[in-house]
RNA sequence: GGUCCUGUGGCCGAGUGGCUAGGCAAAGCUCUGCAAAAGCUUCUACACCAGUUCGAAUCUGGUCGGGACCUCCA
């Protein structure tokens, strides 16, 4: 059974097999380091490090880049060319370096909470001028690309003659070569297409660098082309992002490669969808920005209460990653719930010893939990269909627990089907969903002082004294700690 | 305006033409000193209108609504 991705270029789903049998490459759009990550920002990645934990259960070698944009991207339309990362460190008195550090760092607190596992390459923008010139200048010879007034264009026009601009996007050439708009700033253009791969710097301009035109900085969407072949080759397999990076960078990075490496760049194209909140997607220009920040504090007005970062990964991970999630203060509290409820069952299972059947007394329920164990590999090799894998992980649990009380025999279901069930479950839920534990219990003073209370509380129970038992409970349940009564007379506890 | 996507039960969210997705919430029951948890059960929806089909949430057309991109964006 071989993995199937929905390739955006060829908008059908496609049997994956590598270039280079045996290694994978994958780039990521990685960050804009101008402002502090937010929700939106969450779901890529997340996307993403499943799909490179996945790659590598499935045997690659991978080598996965994401890149750092920090060198700050042009306005170029309506606006006069500034460099969104310059303009932020003049407002903040800051070195534009002090800032691109400051939220990169942030960057990399988030999504280490995220429990997202690095790249292998995480190249910055700023780090690779070299490349990203060396890349134009071919690009010029190549006749592709023209010069104007210390910046560079890229000729759409002519790379559209002979190439298929537009297909990713799904864009239709001429309606882009015939825009009608009148814009500030375009007059350097041939085209109103052309996109800029050279912008010259205005002398206001903080970040700039010498090059053969003259003092400026890079185009928003050459980094990403240079960085991705000078890493992972002149064509590699999957490269990732978001569906609003569909048009006109992705696009234009696929012009600008194929023109300098003579070859189409990325054999499957991943986009993922957006993070919605009310309906409306979430983004720096929308203002309806959640912070990574605020949202692990709960400091924000939408928010009731703080949201651990598990928690937000399992939200993401029960939509599929290319419908659209909206997000709503209710939504992320089921998904706390539901969260916690399944990790519950987890802890449970682990603990469950598995009976001497060989073979099980309950066939068809055997059947149903083999089958259903079974079917987790069907839907991460369908598209990386995370919802359907934690489904079926949910119609485990009640498995589990009336295993636990004795609901359903041991012998009901064999001893392979439950080290199976074992295996399984630790497998996708902690390596391929990538989610950890919640509970701050592992704490060893707190285990201790649980373990004398729960003494006190079994030997109060005991005389009858509910009175203490009760106080117990009450008291520790005010501070946060819940105390269940097992069948058996055994207490279990969490934090909640 | 152009291109594309989308509309599922109280809420979130899967759905490959025929078989209960799942979660949260709610209700009832079981268990329990009480509680919590857990288990069982119930709530059976696919915007609207036509069409194709033995059969459509799923395909086609139309209507209405929502969204994305076309400008920085995950």
């Amino acid at each position: 059974m071989a993995l199937k991705i929905y390739n955006s270029y060829t908008r059908q789903k496609e049997i994956f097999e590598t270039i280079t049998p045996g290694h994978a490459g994958m780039y990521v759009c990685g960050p804009t380091v101008s402002g502090e990550s937010h929700l939106g920002h969450a779901r890529p990645y997340i996307t993403f490090d499943v799909v490179y934990r996945y790659l590598q259960h499935l045997g690659y070698k991978v080598r996965y880049v994401r890149n750092i944009t920090d060198a700050g991207h042009f306005e170029e339309e309506g606006k006069e060319a500034e460099d969104k990362v310059g303009k932020k460190a003049l407002l903040e008195k800051l070195e534009p370096m002090e800032l691109v550090q400051k939220y990169t760092n942030l960057f990399h607190w988030a999504f280490k909470k995220f429990n997202c596992l690095e790249p292998s390459i995480e190249p910055t923008a700023t780090g690779h001028i070299v490349e990203q010139i060396n890349m134009i200048e071919k690009i010029i010879e190549e006749g592709y690309a023209y010069v104007v007034n210390g910046s560079v264009y890229f000729d759409v026009k002519k790379y559209a003659k002979n190439h298929d601009y537009g297909k990713l996007s799904g864009r239709v050439i001429d309606e882009l070569l015939s825009t009608t708009r009148e814009l500030e700033g375009q007059d350097e253009k041939k085209d109103t297409a052309d996109f800029a791969l050279w912008k010259n710097a205005a002398p206001e301009h903080i970040m700039r660098w010498k090059s053969p035109w003259g003092e400026g900085f890079p185009g928003w969407h050459i980094e990403c082309s240079a960085m991705a072949t000078k890493y992972l080759g002149p064509s590699f397999d999957i490269h990732g992002g978001g569906m609003d990076l569909l048009f006109p960078h992705h696009e234009s990075e696929i012009a600008q490669s194929t023109i300098c490496n003579h070859r189409a760049p990325v054999k499957y194209w991943m986009h993922n969808n957006m993070i919605t909140i009310n309906g409306k997607k979430m983004g720096k220009s929308y203002n309806n920005v959640i912070k990574l920040t605020e949202l692990f504090s709960g400091s924000h007005p939408l928010l009731t209460q703080p949201f651990h970062p598990m928690t937000v990964r399992f939200f993401i991970l029960q939509s599929h990653y290319r419908s659209p999630l909206d997000f709503s203060n209710e939504a992320l509290i089921a998904s706390e719930k539901a969260f916690k409820r399944l990790w519950e069952a987890f802890e449970t299972l682990k603990k469950l010893e598995p009976d001497k059947s060989e073979t099980a007394k309950d066939e068809e329920l055997e059947s149903k939990v083999v089958n259903w164990l079974n079917e987790l590999d069907e839907f991460m090799n369908d598209d990386f269909s995370t919802p359907k894998v934690i489904a079926n992980l949910f119609e485990l649990a009640p498995i589990i627990n009336s295993l636990k009380e004795g609901l359903i025999l041991p012998g009901n279901i064999s001893s392979n089907t439950l080290l199976l069930m074992k295996e399984k479950f630790a497998f996708y839920l902690e390596d391929i969903l990538g989610l950890q534990n919640i509970s701050e219990a592992d704490n060893a003073m707190l285990q201790g002082i649980m373990g004398l209370l729960i003494d006190i509380r079994k030997e109060a129970k005991a005389k009858k004294d509910f009175a203490t038992s009760d106080k117990i409970r009450k008291q520790l349940t005010e501070i946060g700690i819940s105390i269940k009564d097992e069948k058996d007379g055994g207490m279990s506890w969490t934090v909640d």
